[in-house]
This record gives C-alpha cells, sequence and structure tokens, in this order.
DNA sequence: AGTTATACTCGGACGC
DNA sequence: TGCGTCCGAGTATAAC
C-alpha cells in the first residue's frame, strides 16, 4: 500500500537506475491500466524516442519527466517497477514494459491491476487530473497550521476521512493516518471540527513528523512492497497502530483495538486516543 | 456545494 | 480439490 514514503522511496530508488535511458519501444500487456490517452497506440507512439530527464513525486504519483511528455504513474496497493535486462524472463503479473535502447527495460508489475498511467504533454500534467485536484505536499511550506485548520473546522466529516481525502492534502494512506492520529491523541472518529487549537497543532506536527520518519526508513513493508531495487521499508518496526490491533500500545499498554471508520479498517489506542 | 454512498479496478485468501 | 464470497486502497462518479 505506497503511501508518501513508499512512493519517494519508490522515486528515489527508481532515479537511478532509469535517469538518462531512451525509451526504444513500450509494450502494454494490459490496456485498462492506461487512462490517457484513450488509445494504446498513441500512449506507445508518444513514449518511442524520449528520454527519461527525471523522476519526481506529487503526493502519491510518480512522475516521469521526459523530452516531451510527463508520465504520470499510480501504484494503489501492489503496483511495482523494476529494471530488467531485455533477456530476463517475464514474471507473472507484468503489465507494461518499458524497452530502453541500451538493451534493459522497465517493467510495471501490479498482482492487482490496480494501479494507472496517464500520459500528458510536458506541463500539461498538474493541470489535468489527477494531479490537477490534489492539495498541498505534507512537506511544503503552504501546508501550514493554518490551513490544516481552516481545512478542518468547516466540514462535519470525522477526522480520519478529512485526512484520507487527497484534495485536502496529500501522502497520506490508512497507514499513516492512523500513526499521525495516534501520535496526537486524537480518535479517529473525532469530527473534524471539534479538534482543538492545541489538537491541530499536535495533528500538524505528527503528520509532517511520522512522514519524514518513514521516509527516512525506507517506507512500511506490511505485506508485499519493496522498492525498486527490490529492498523492504524499514518503518514497519515503528508502527504504533497499524496492524498491531490486539497487541499492547507501546506507550500505556492497552491493547490495540482495531474498528472500521470512513470505510477503512482503523487502528487505535482506546486509552491514549480517547477523545 | 459539500459530502456520503456506491461502483470499480482484481486476484489472493478464506470458508465450506 | 473446487467453488463462491469477501477483502482491500484509492479514485471516479452517482446520489443525496
Amino acid at each position: 500500500m505506497p503511501e508518501l514514503p513508499e512512493v519517494e522511496t519508490v522515486r528515489k530508488t527508481l532515479e537511478v537506475l532509469v535517469l538518462g535511458k531512451r525509451i526504444k519501444d513500450v509494450s502494454v500487456f494490459w490496456p485498462k491500466m492506461i487512462k490517457n490517452p484513450e488509445e494504446t497506440e498513441e500512449f506507445i507512439h508518444s513514449l518511442k524516442g524520449q528520454e527519461i530527464l527525471a523522476m519526481r513525486r506529487r503526493g502519491k504519483f510518480l512522475i516521469f519527466d521526459l523530452n516531451e511528455v510527463s508520465l504520470v504513474s499510480h501504484l494503489r496497493m501492489e503496483g511495482k517497477y523494476g529494471l530488467y535486462d531485455e533477456n530476463d524472463p517475464i514474471e507473472k503479473h507484468t503489465h507494461v514494459i518499458f524497452h530502453f535502447t541500451d538493451g534493459t527495460a522497465l517493467r510495471y508489475r501490479d498482482v492487482r491491476k490496480f494501479g494507472t498511467m496517464h500520459l500528458f504533454k510536458k506541463g500539461d500534467e498538474l493541470l489535468n487530473r489527477p494531479l490537477s485536484q490534489l492539495g498541498p505536499e505534507p512537506f511544503q511550506p503552504d501546508f501550514t497550521e493554518h490551513y490544516l485548520q481552516q481545512k478542518l473546522t468547516k466540514t462535519e466529516r470525522i477526522i480520519k476521512a478529512v485526512l484520507l481525502d487527497q484534495s485536502i492534502m496529500v501522502g497520506l494512506g490508512n497507514i499513516y493516518v492512523d500513526e499521525a492520529l495516534f501520535r496526537a491523541g486524537i480518535h479517529p472518529d473525532r469530527k473534524a471540527k471539534s479538534l482543538s487549537e492545541n489538537e491541530i497543532h499536535q495533528l500538524h506536527l505528527a503528520i509532517i513528523e511520522t512522514l519524514n520518519e518513514a521516509v527516512e526508513m525506507g517506507g512500511s513493508t506490511i505485506r508485499t512492497y519493496v522498492n525498486s531495487q527490490g529492498q523492504m521499508g524499514m518503518f514497519q518496526q515503528n508502527l504504533f497502530v497499524y496492524s498491531r490491533q490486539g497487541e499492547d500500545c507501546r506507550v500505556c499498554g492497552t491493547p490495540i483495538e482495531k474498528k472500521v471508520s470512513a470505510g477503512r479498517g482503523t487502528h487505535y489506542c482506546p486509552r491514549c486516543q480517547n477523545g
């Protein structure tokens, strides 16, 4: 379940593998994952001859900067990139292959086939969905306490639902929402507008700190996540609540509970998050 | 307009 | 062993 820390780690590990490579051809085995342009042939044609100039991230999206186009890729739950030799056997669940002129190839694999790719003319990617809808990056200066407060106070939704909403802010998914709420001592079912000024302060801090620490640890491997060099994340060792239901809270010893909030499996400490 | 609900994307895991 | 059902994360769209 790649969230910001995992996607950022993929970006970094992928960049060193593919920077400067030129695309000779593209194979698409699962056309449904190509959301733009509509015609897969056009997608392939537009990528031929393009060189990878940079790898960016926006929220949970990866962006390949090429000469004339930008490729926007979302891994959803299980998507993975890897660099292979052209002659390596094709592994199961390989859906797209970018063949490079040097005999190597970037392959996209995805057991669930949930991942998406959008190709845009360079510069258009930020003006169109999906990127156009996104809220501020948690590490950028426009994600201020004041901004968060303003968003939280004018909604009827519970805090967990608001934090998962990528138009409010980007990067948080189920793991890091639960972790940030724990660190801030806030129950996931609290109405967003019920949070005090101090709680919003704690939450803002907790979001940034949690994501920052997770990035430094290369993300969390809960089930299958590995980065583009095949390495697992290490932050799962530092999780306070996610996937720890039934285990003792690291702070107070109370068993961690799991329930459904905002339609998602939600982990929390009933004592530390009693608000 | 804002927000909730539902659909949708799949194959692995699970239960019978 | 086989079959049906459920689950999951995020987004898009419909419904309210």
